[in-house]
This record gives C-alpha cells, sequence and structure tokens, in this order.
DNA sequence: GAACCCGTCTGAACACGTTCAAATCGCGTG
DNA sequence: CACGCGATTTGAACGTGTTCAGACGGGTTC
C-alpha cells in the first residue's frame, strides 16, 4: 500500500469522482474507473482497497466548500444567530451537489467500523476542516455562553450538523425545503438557549450534557489520540 | 412477484435468518440461504427482490422483543421517567442480539428509497409496533403535559429511539456502556422538559417544534397516508 | 555485465448478486 | 383423458468487486 504521491493515484481519483457524480456509486464500475484513468484493473486496487475508498474526496470537498460559501456570507455579521443560520445553510447548498449520490455516501459513513466514518483517522482532513469552520464561527460571533460549553461548541455543533444531514437525506420535499425550513427555525431556538446556558438554573443541565459529551468521546473516535476537553 | 402465503417463502426466511445471525449478513450467500431452505437459486429471487429483502424481519423481531421486555418490567410502575427508561433498556437489550449484524441494517435502513427505511410502506409492521409500545408507554403513566405534545410524544419518542440507534452503533465502549449511561442520565432531564411543556412561557417553543414535525411527516412517509395530528 | 531486489503493473480467474429463457408442475376445461 | 395456461422452479449465464500469480522496469550490489 503506496502512502507516496503519485500523479496514477490522483488519475484514478479524478476519474472516479468524474464517473461518480456522472452515474451514481452504484453505477459506476471499477473497470470504468480504471478505463478513464488509463491504468488497468488491478492498478486501481494497488493504489485503493477498493471501491469505497474512492469517495473519501467528497467529505472534504463538502467541508471546503462549506467554509467558502460561509465565509462571503457571513463577513461582517456578528448575531451567533445569523451566523449559525447562514453556516447550516452553506452546508446545505454544499450538500446539495452531492444529493444524488448523499444515500451512498451515508450508508458507509454510518459504518463505524469502515475508514469512511466521520469518527475515524482517515476522516480526519474533513472533520478538522468543518471543526474548524465551526471555530470561526463562534469566535467571530457575539455569543455569551457558559465557558465550558463555549470550548466544547464547535464539536458539538459539528455533531449537530450531522443531524440536519440525517433529517436531509430523508426529506423528499422539493429541493429538501423542510429541512431548510426547520433547520432556520430551530436556530433561534438554540441561540437562546445556548446564552441561557449561563444562568445559574440551567447549569446543572450543562454539566450532565458536557459529562456525557465527554464520555461519548472517548469511544467514539477510532485509533485516534482524543484530546481532552478543558485543561 | 407472489403474495401469497407459501411454506416455500417460510423456509428462505428462516434459512436466510439463520445464516445471517451466524455469519453475517456480508458473508451469507444466496446460493448458501438457497441450500439450507432446499429450494434453487432462482427460486430465492421468486419470492424475494433480492438479498436486501430478507433482512426485512429483523425490525419487527426487535419491536416485538423490546415491547415484550418492556411488559415485564413496567408492570405497576407509573412514573413516566422509569418508564421511558425502561422502555430505551428494553430497546437496548432486545437490539443487543443483533449487534453483530446493525452495521448493514442500519446502512440500509438509512437510504429513504429503500423498502427497508423505517418511515417505508414495507416498514410499517414494525412501525406500528414501535408506536403502540410507546403508546402504551405513555397511557400508563403519570405524565402531564401540553395535550397536543402527548398526541405526537409516541412519535417523537419514537424518534429519539431512533437516534439513539445511531450512537450505539457508533459506541465503541464494552457493551455499549456509553449509550446505556447516557440514556439513563438524559431521560430525567427529558422528563421534567416535557412536563415542563405546560408552563407558558414554554408553549410557544412547543408550538414551534409541533409544527416543524407536521412539516417533517408530510415528507419523510414514502408512499403511505400520513393521517394529520390533531384533530 | 550479471544477478538480484522491490515497487509497479497486468489481466485472467474467482465468488458473488442478479437475470432470464426454458422446463416443470398443478389444475381446471373441453 | 388430453389440452392449455398460469404459477412455480430451475440452473446457466452475465456483469460485478476483488484477488493473485506472475510480468515488467529500473536501480543497487558484487
Amino acid at each position: 500500500m503506496p502512502t507516496l504521491d503519485s500523479a496514477t493515484r490522483d488519475r484514478i481519483v479524478a476519474a472516479a469522482t468524474e464517473l461518480i457524480m456522472e452515474r451514481g456509486y452504484e453505477k459506476t464500475t471499477m473497470r470504468a474507473i480504471a478505463e478513464r484513468a488509463e491504468v488497468s484493473l488491478g492498478s486501481a486496487y494497488y493504489y485503493f482497497g477498493g471501491k469505497e475508498e474512492l469517495v473519501q474526496g467528497f467529505y472534504l470537498a463538502i467541508a471546503r466548500r462549506q467554509h467558502e460559501l460561509l465565509e462571503q456570507r457571513i463577513d461582517g455579521v456578528t448575531s451567533f444567530g445569523k451566523r449559525l443560520d447562514a453556516c447550516f445553510e452553506a452546508f446545505l447548498d454544499a450538500s446539495d451537489e452531492y444529493r444524488a449520490i448523499s444515500d451512498s455516501l451515508l450508508s458507509f459513513a454510518i459504518v463505524p467500523t469502515s475508514p469512511l466514518s466521520p469518527f475515524s483517522a482517515q476522516s480526519r482532513p474533513a472533520r478538522n476542516q468543518f471543526l474548524r469552520t465551526f471555530e470561526e464561527l463562534v469566535d467571530g460571533s457575539d455569543l455569551k455562553t457558559d465557558p465550558r460549553l463555549r470550548e466544547a461548541l464547535p464539536e458539538l455543533l459539528w455533531i449537530a450538523q450531522m443531524l440536519i444531514v440525517l433529517g436531509w437525506v430523508q426529506d423528499l420535499s422539493a429541493r429538501q425545503r423542510v429541512t431548510r425550513t426547520v433547520v432556520k427555525r430551530l436556530v433561534p431556538a438554540l441561540a437562546r438557549l445556548l446564552s441561557a446556558a449561563r444562568l445559574a438554573p440551567v447549569r446543572p443541565f450543562v454539566t450532565d450534557a458536557l459529562e456525557s459529551l465527554a464520555m461519548v468521546r472517548q469511544r467514539t473516535y477510532v485509533g485516534e489520540q482524543v484530546k481532552a476537553l478543558g485543561s
């Protein structure tokens, strides 16, 4: 399994990406990928463990596109609610391009032992991109909340975004308008909730939730050093 | 595609179930299933559209087992929190038996157009069983909440249970203890939240959430008549 | 130069899910 | 009984993802 950069490797990914976008994942054959990349079938398997591995690029592409769209749209906006809303919207816009293959992507992502799990070591680049986006989102905002919650927030929002995507794939309405509407409605409520986390009566809930998160983190990421939250 | 009851049909399901439990879904071949069921390969395809269809029985089995376990455990208990806790625990206990194949099950379930989607017409028997369980859970409890919320509650709890299962498959801790612990922690909070729904300051949130749910329902179930909530 | 190594590449071969034309069965009808 | 007809059954054949024994190529060592 070569880890060296290689033009061949890139050609195969490019061919796979093109074909998958043209015909969908299932209808794209390894033979077709090899042919377009001008390598033999065996070579494709020399560079990649299998067909599944060839979709890894999509996550990162979505993550980058979300970040790009978001930057354009929240320039100068400081309201946390507005920023979060723009963020999720950017994510859905970025995902739209890949809607036709989102089923396949999600099917792989859901398997915890798969390299395509969002928590896997192989997904680290895409995951980091997502987390950076949320970090920036919070940093540039006027949000005032419990500092412990603030620290965990990027990861929490990333997880929330994954829950949104679950609804999004299930959403059969035209252009997934239902998902967009529901997100638009829930974001303000979430913003208010996060602000309320500072108040004394709510704090035990926050503590409870954060402890749960800490527990979950320890047991979710596979083959990774998990940095503890809090110092 | 015959819909008549048939001993052959049952033999094939039985063979498939056995083999999948023995070896897992991927390693079970249609040829092996046909052989054990003492039919030809072609016959298996005469009765079932494909390999995927042969896992339909698992959902219903889990739903029934949950109900069975729950009945034993909440006899006489009226506290809503305790009943809900027991319910989720019964669900996780029922699911444990199928943990080895839960990846495959979930991979199929996540595809909205698949007959194995929990929202599909084919999943209706299992879905109804789940909803009945939650209906009974709420009915026999001391929960006092907003009546509109009360009506939507079985479905909401069912959805919550599906979110739990998402965490459960990702949970790599021994015997999925993390998931169980987190559920145990969050249930009381949820119970308090539902009680609080009666209070005036919270009501707008409830209205908002229920409207969102109504929207989602209209666009999620495929090929089904969706009964409106409220009369 | 010869021998050797090792990273790269090849396509035939395998096992699988699925399809299908043809064979067989069961049974009502003339 | 013979005939016909639809339901059922069959296994060969197809296209697929994947594996593997071997071929190739260029660099290093004696």
